[in-house]
DNA sequence: ATTGTATTGAGTATGCATTATCATTTGGGA
DNA sequence: TCCCAAATGATAATGCATACTCAATACAAT
């Protein structure tokens, strides 16, 4: 990865332009509005590099695969929407959890995840809901006929 | 799903007793201690079971694979830890957390995680860290050699 | 105790996200 | 413009959690 290709530039332009997390799939489709031949062979390539020149984070929700933002954002958390399944940043914090956990144990960290509906899928508009294409697929594993 | 087998009775005694959230491989080893000769695929098809029932609950963690609980607990979140990477059940809640999400968005639920380290993994007492075999193992999905 | 059926255990099969493979294309320095 | 290693795209291969298959067991009602 340490040549300029189209394919590189339109994967990241995806990323920094959608202000929010997105799975691989969403980065193939909003890039290839860009590249339309590419692949997503292509996306997991680059994503992979991205976040190992640490460029771009990997982004864990519960029961959902990893996505992918910029990195450079503060402490902020995810919200994610139950109609849409898109997931977008909160830049806010409840702060100071620590105080939660149970006798003896040390919080270093922590991880919050917002549920319902955003903007776009607010009932007096859910005419505005995004397309099939945009949703999120659900976590692999097992799931056999 | 009708008769009270053994294995089924260690399996919902495994997870009643150990009073946190645990994998379907930690629910073989505990179960095992009652069922010696209890097999992973009568774990798989009795969680789910417990589940359909109403008597056990899903925990997603992000980035882990899910595990289970018994219902009942009323609103609560999690603790994992670093070091040994169990999951415990945290009884507090910041409360509140509407207010966090962008203009526009409904805030209907969320969920918690705090990382860190539990009680037995305190370095005053490191020694005393659960086993090899009480580990979680890393998510599903790919990692091709 | 007998017996029919739900359940189990082992091993195989599935589905799926992510990687590897490899022939072809292409960026960019000489 | 030439040249070649890096990158791409299509597709096959992986790894893994979980589900299915089926012969052997073992509940539980009689």
């Amino acid at each position: 990865m340490e040549r300029n290709t189209r394919q590189r530039s339109a994967i990241r332009d995806a990323i920094a332009q959608a202000q929010r997390p997105l799975l691989p799939q969403e980065v193939l489709e909003a890039a290839r509005t860009e590249v339309p031949g590419l692949g997503i062979a292509t996306v997991y390539r680059n994503l992979k590099a991205l976040v190992e020149e640490g460029e771009l984070q990997v982004v864990n929700l519960p029961g959902e695969n990893p996505r992918f933002e910029v990195v450079g954002h503060r402490h902020h958390h995810h919200f994610q929407c139950r109609q849409c399944q898109r997931v977008f940043d909160v830049h806010a914090c409840p702060g100071d959890l620590g105080r939660l956990a149970p006798q003896g144990f040390t919080v270093e960290d922590h991880d919050l995840t917002l549920y319902g509906r955003c903007s776009d899928c607010t009932p007096s508009k859910a005419h505005l809901a995004p397309t099939e294409t945009t949703r999120a697929p659900r976590r692999s594993g097992a799931s056999a006929a």
